[in-house]
DNA sequence: TGAAATGTTGGGGCG
DNA sequence: ACGCCCCAACATTTC
């Protein structure tokens, strides 16, 4: 029994939402329209050539998300260009009345919607966007007062409370018709099928990864994640970027999880569902302080001076440090495109308070090799650690990278799998390597400044500048010297 | 979702 | 037995 369609025929953008589950615009598509056509827009060609994990990822998420669109009597149309051009040029010519998509909540992709509107409404085609990539809107959980939270635990009691509300997953698209549309780019001459991803991409694989990790380590999350060498998370952040499974598939996943766990698991479970509240968080944050992206959300940090030295900055990015866990974890990034989560507070720490340089480097740094990149849960991590954000850590709080590494690695596993020049020393001496004595160092097949780097800058002396600095934003501490 | 400095306490060695 | 010192262990404060 059909119903009655609003539309003759819909271009659904499948922006950050690669996938046929639980698929808001496509869903809603699906209702409205009599045909509808699934269209992704790559801008430019040659970055996805590229043979990095986020273009592994990418790659593997369209071929698989085109494979399913096939399957479902459809097929995925490649678009190439900047969105504001190629939405309303595609538009117009596959003659859509409507352009569907999930609501963006970056200052930059805003932007781009605003021109989309305009000119699509010239065209005379309407242009919806729904709420997809987010649990709450960031106008939806709102203090007594009316306004935005901008502390993370009353905004975790304000969204549990509206949990029940909270949207459903909704049904699998089986059947998808399709008008037969020519002069759309091929996937194939726009993105090359690359090998497999680190983590491998497409829904496929997501729902297997969400499968596992609520069948498994979701009990013992809240005791197992920080351990770096330990395969404790959920290892979803690259799908829930790009979309390749729901955020509502996670949360309803893990909600039903507690159901039949015993107590512990209840609380391991629950310190699972606050880090996914931690990233509507800093949704809530970008969507209502945009600025968060240009700079500080603490506008009295504006005035921090900051280090520009590009070879502490390039020893930070290549792993080359001195400090092992800072190297094994800057060397899994760039080899995995994936960093654990109490990695990327130790790095982050390391470039902000004992190198002085910008967190705002480190965010783009970020932001170009990770395959979760996630513009609102980057920025806000980032931020998070600087101490310039919202509800972040004090800017007080310096990470010991030796501490650090002794607590969360304390048999050297992540070291020795990242730093294998490393690999045969003793785990009391892993994360110091240069408080061995020189004949130590010979007898581990290792020596500090030959075939491993002398730590770039003394931890002690570097978290004394850092005190100074932060003390005084704006004054130009004598010991911040550019080399 | 730190770490270091400083303060307090209590047990043992020792004159 | 007593006071004194030392220092580890723990608690509190500070950055």
């Amino acid at each position: 029994m059909a119903e009655k369609k609003t539309h003759l025929r819909i271009l659904v953008w499948l922006r950050r939402a690669l996938r046929v589950q639980d698929n808001t615009p496509l869903w809603n598509a699906v209702h409205d329209a009599e045909e509808l056509i699934p269209a992704v827009c790559l801008q430019d060609s040659a970055a996805y050539r590229d043979d990095t994990p986020r273009r592994r990822f990418i790659s593997q998420s369209l071929y698989d998300l085109d494979r399913k669109l096939t399957e479902a009597g459809s097929a995925l149309i490649v678009l190439a260009g900047v969105p504001s051009q190629a939405i309303p040029a595609a538009a117009q010519r596959f003659g859509v009345e409507a352009v569907y998509a999930a609501t963006v909540y970056d200052p930059v992709g805003c932007a781009h919607d605003t021109r989309i509107r305009s000119s699509l409404s010239k065209q005379g085609v309407r242009w919806a966007t729904f709420k997809d990539i987010v649990v709450c809107e960031r106008n939806e959980v709102m203090t007594r007062a009316g306004l935005p939270f901008k502390v993370f635990t009353p905004f975790k009691n304000a969204w549990l409370e509206r949990l029940a509300q909270a949207p459903g997953v909704l049904p699998r698209v089986r059947t998808i018709r399709t008008p037969r549309v020519s002069s759309a780019a091929r996937l194939s001459d726009m993105c090359p099928l690359l090998p497999p991803a680190p983590e491998p991409g497409g829904e496929k694989a997501a729902l297997k990864r969400l499968r596992d990790f609520i069948a498994g380590s979701v009990a013992t999350y809240r005791d197992r994640r920080d351990f770096l060498g330990v395969d404790g998370t959920s290892r979803l952040s690259a799908h829930l970027s790009h979309g390749t499974i729901s955020i509502r598939q996670v949360l309803w996943a893990a909600v039903e999880a507690k159901e039949s766990a015993d107590a512990k698991g209840r609380q391991n479970t629950d310190t699972f569902i606050s880090e996914l509240i931690w990233r509507e968080f800093y949704y809530h944050i970008l969507g209502n302080f945009p600025r968060v992206i240009k700079g500080p959300f603490r506008e009295d940090f504006d005035a921090l001076v900051w280090s520009e030295n590009k070879k502490h900055f390039a020893a930070w990015c290549e792993g080359r440090t001195g400090y092992p866990v800072v190297d094994a974890a800057m060397r899994q990034l760039a080899s995995e495109g994936w960093m654990h989560n109490r990695a990327r507070m130790i790095v982050a720490s390391f470039l902000t308070k004992d190198l002085h340089l910008s967190w705002q480097w480190g965010e783009r740094y970020f932001f170009e090799q990770l395959m979760d990149a996630d513009i609102a849960s980057n920025n806000g991590g980032w931020q998070w650690t600087a101490g310039t954000g919202t509800d972040a850590s004090p800017w007080f709080r310096i990470f010991n990278p030796v501490m650090q590494g002794e607590r969360f690695d304390p048999d050297g596993a992540y070291v020795r799998r990242y730093v294998p020049e490393l690999q045969r020393l003793p785990s009391e001496s892993i994360h110091k390597p240069w408080m061995m004595s020189r004949a130590d160092q010979e007898q581990y097949g290792v020596v500090v400044d030959k075939t491993y780097p002398a730590p770039i800058i003394d931890h002690a002396a570097e978290r004394e500048v850092t005190l100074a600095l932060y003390k005084h934003p704006g004054r130009t501490h004598q010991r911040l010297r550019h080399a």
